[in-house]
RNA sequence: UGGGGAAUGGUGUAAUGGUAACACUCCGGUUUUUGGUACCGUCAUUCUAGGUUCGAGUCCUAGUUCCCCAG
């Protein structure tokens, strides 16, 4: 009906792609699947291999910010030009395609919360905020309103037949560290095509598919600030935060001053303006004094970490039972750094800690910790938010 | 204004009289689908003015500034 649409490609590397997609999916084909089109390379691939797959697919995309330099930003998603970039996809593909203004939504949820994690001196993940609240949630809600069976994204993770979360086998791509927040009843609904694949074939499949997005750079930085500068935009948020402050060293010595504990971050060396002949790291960041401390590069070594805000994906009854079990797992604080030893423990108020088996450096509260099962460590157990680090020393 | 010592890039130091090194900081860049880290790169003709020498940061003279000890 529609003579732009896609032609059916022949090549075994599509042909795969297509089986891995059904293997997927796992629903007959002619089902209601939602596809989550961001405007990138990614999901827009997904809506076209759902639909090639033989689903009734149905693309949505969520607005989710609007500001002037935002529209000209490459690697950004979410808006302006992805918006129309997704729009022009769904319909070379052939499907059915919303655009919903989540503005209000995505602000509230996402980048006040942003800022007032930097006022209380912590590191925040904006990704994984906004997958908890705005995709995987009021985003799923209005895939089951349209009488979908499932939603896919293009995230690089992998939903097992029996649900369990995992990571992507490429692994160089796996963002099971953006998605440790997902719940069971998301994941029940959420499919998730590209865990299989690697990035170079998805990108070739674009081409083959004759998709104008096939070369878009892929996104990086926080996609709602412009520039990479995210000073700017909190400054604007929470002119507080800029009061100056004592830069102090571990051992007590004010070594300078700091123009607001906002535009620091545990573990960060850069923009401290103090030359002593060492390196100093930012080592703890005390939002009531307004005070930066920091140290030597050993005094980033941190022993342990208390989790909030948690989720459990394990075998055991839920986290706390996996806790005072004393469970090994392998820990993860940081999306490009590999899972390492680690065990579960509970405290007398029952709080979740993490006790890493050595040490990893530099690890900031409000960043996620994620947890990955030593005897199968493409398996996502769960994690949680970092409340507080213990050091090493 | 008594005596002694020192003056090298943003900071702290280095350089048998032979053509400025190192660390830190800053700035720029690469890597990174969060922030940060890591990595790479740029930044001084040596307080000023003379002099000795083929050649001076390195020696001499004067000035300027600073430090220490005396008072």
């Amino acid at each position: 009906m529609n003579t732009c649409a896609i032609p059916l490609i022949q090549s075994a590397d599509f042909d795969a792609a297509i089986q891995a997609t059904r293997a997927s999916v796992g629903l007959p084909e002619g089902a209601r699947v939602v596809a989550a089109m961001s405007g990138g390379v990614d999901s827009t691939v997904v809506a076209a291999l759902l639909h090639q797959a033989g689903y009734e697919v149905i693309g949505v995309t969520l607005q989710l910010y609007d500001h002037g330099a935002a529209l000209k930003k490459t690697g950004a998603c979410c808006a302006g030009q992805d918006i129309h970039d997704a729009r022009m996809a769904a319909e070379k593909i052939g499907i059915a395609h919303y655009v919903l203004d989540y503005e209000s939504r995505f602000r509230d949820s996402v980048i006040e919360e942003f800022a007032d994690s930097y006022l209380r001196g912590e590191t925040p993940v904006p990704c994984i905020r906004c997958n908890q609240s705005v995709k995987f949630h009021d985003l799923l809600d209005v895939a089951r309103d349209l009488g979908a069976e499932a939603m896919a994204t293009g995230h690089y993770v992998e939903r097992s037949v029996d649900g369990q979360l995992r990571r992507a086998a490429d692994t160089s791509r796996d963002q099971s560290y953006f998605l440790f927040a997902t719940t069971r009843d998301q994941l029940d609904f959420l499919r998730f095509p590209l865990a299989g694949i690697p990035k170079p074939q998805v990108r070739d499949i674009a081409v083959q598919l004759g998709l104008k997005i096939a070369h878009k750079p892929d996104s990086q930085d926080i996609c709602f600030v412009p520039e990479g500068k995210y000073t700017t935009l909190i400054d604007k948020l929470r002119p507080q935060g800029r009061e100056k402050g004592d830069i102090r060293h571990i051992d007590g010595r004010v070594l300078g001053r700091h123009d607001g504990i906002t535009g620091y971050t545990i573990g960060q060396r850069r923009g401290l303006n103090i030359a002593v002949g060492e390196p100093l790291f930012v080592t703890r960041i005390d939002p009531d004094e307004k005070a930066i401390i920091v140290g030597p590069r050993e005094a980033l070594l941190t022993r342990a970490l208390t989790l909030k805000e948690t989720n459990w994906l394990g075998d055991e009854s839920d986290l706390l039972a996996a806790a005072r079990a004393q469970k090994p797992v392998l820990a993860r604080v940081r999306s490009t750094r590999p899972p390492v030893p680690a065990r579960l423990l509970a405290d007398s108020d029952n709080r979740i800690e993490v006790e890493f088996d050595g040490a990893e450096e530099g690890v900031a509260p409000g960043q996620a910790c994620v947890l990955y099962d030593p005897t199968d460590d493409g398996r996502v157990l769960g994690g949680g938010f970092i409340a507080a680090t213990r050091a090493a020393f």
